[in-house]
Parts: C-alpha cells; structure tokens; sequence
DNA sequence: CGCTGCACCCTGA
DNA sequence: TCAGGGTGCAGCG
C-alpha cells in the first residue's frame, strides 16, 4: 500500500511517499496526484520537517528508509545517515570507510531519492560544495538551514 | 600556487 | 565493452 503527502516547505513543497510504513520518497517538487495525498500518515515526518525548516537540530535518522536493492548504494546510504545535524563529511570519507573510490559514492549519492533524510547535501567536495542532483542552490541553502555559513566563500 | 592529466570504482547502454 | 560521473591527487610550469 503506497501513500502520498505534500509538504510546503519554504523551498518548495516536497512530496513524499510510503510504502509499508517505509519512506521510498522524498523530492523537492510537487510530483504527487494531489486527491491521493493522506498528509495524516506523515504527521510524525511533517513536524520534523516543519521544525527542521525553522532551523531547529533536528534528526531523522529513526525514520525507516527503504534501501534500494542495488547493494552497493544501500552501502553507501547507510554510511551517509550517519552523518548528524550540522556535520560535514566529504566523498573520500565515506569512500575510505567503504574501500570505494569518491566518484562511486557521488554516482550513487545522484540516485537518492529520499532526500534530508538520506543527508546527501551534508556530504562535499574536497574544495568547494560539490554537486547535487537537485541543484547546487537547493544544498546551499539546506546547509545554511543546519548553520553553515556560505555567502562569502562560495 | 594554478592548471592539467590520470587513476579511482560503479552504472547504463 | 566503454564512456563518463556530484572526485582526488600527483606532477608540472
């Protein structure tokens, strides 16, 4: 059973999915069929989410994510949820602890479909931001949300 | 220093 | 197979 809800952030509303009480989506866009959205089944995620807007640490590291079949990006996702509010970590750090190479970690990072709470934006290049799949703006300023500081330098 | 070239490992075609 | 990706580093000037 897959459910649906939108969630107006000051970015944009995010859509979201579940499936058996699994969150397999979560985008920055207004993706959903908007007479299937049951908001109520998000209520726990939606506060979160509503403080984590507001600036709030907060973490979502106990919300159950489907992990995708490919082993390999499992791998790698569950090294990046261990990154906490605020925390940075590069490519070449999750490559080193998982024997891989940065460039593998940042083709499977572009496949996360289950952003904030899949941290990908907290994950950067060597100099600079690195990229993000749902553009470089958008991980801007969700790293401004968690109390970094990049006006002057990037 | 800044720039270039190549190795790194995994995908998708 | 092979080209290429959200990179890193050595080597050169």
């Amino acid at each position: 059973m897959i459910k649906y809800g939108l969630f107006m952030s000051p970015l944009g509303p995010i859509s979201v999915a579940s499936e058996n009480d699994e969150i397999v989506m979560l985008d920055f866009c207004k993706c959903v069929e908007t007479t299937l959205v049951d908001n109520n089944s998000f209520r726990i995620l939606f506060d979160r989410l509503r403080n984590y807007f507001e600036g709030k640490k907060v973490e979502f590291d106990d919300i159950p994510v489907k992990m995708p079949q490919n082993h390999f990006r499992a791998r790698v996702f569950k090294e990046v949820r261990k990154v906490k509010w605020g925390q940075l970590v590069r490519y070449k750090d999750i490559a080193d602890s998982l024997g891989t190479s940065p460039r593998a970690v940042g083709m499977a990072l572009s496949k996360n479909s289950v952003l904030i709470i899949i941290p990908c934006h907290r994950v950067v290049a060597e100099n600079g931001l690195g990229g993000y799949s749902r553009g470089i703006g958008l991980k801007k300023k969700l790293l401004i949300l968690e109390g970094h500081n990049f006006t002057e330098s990037v």
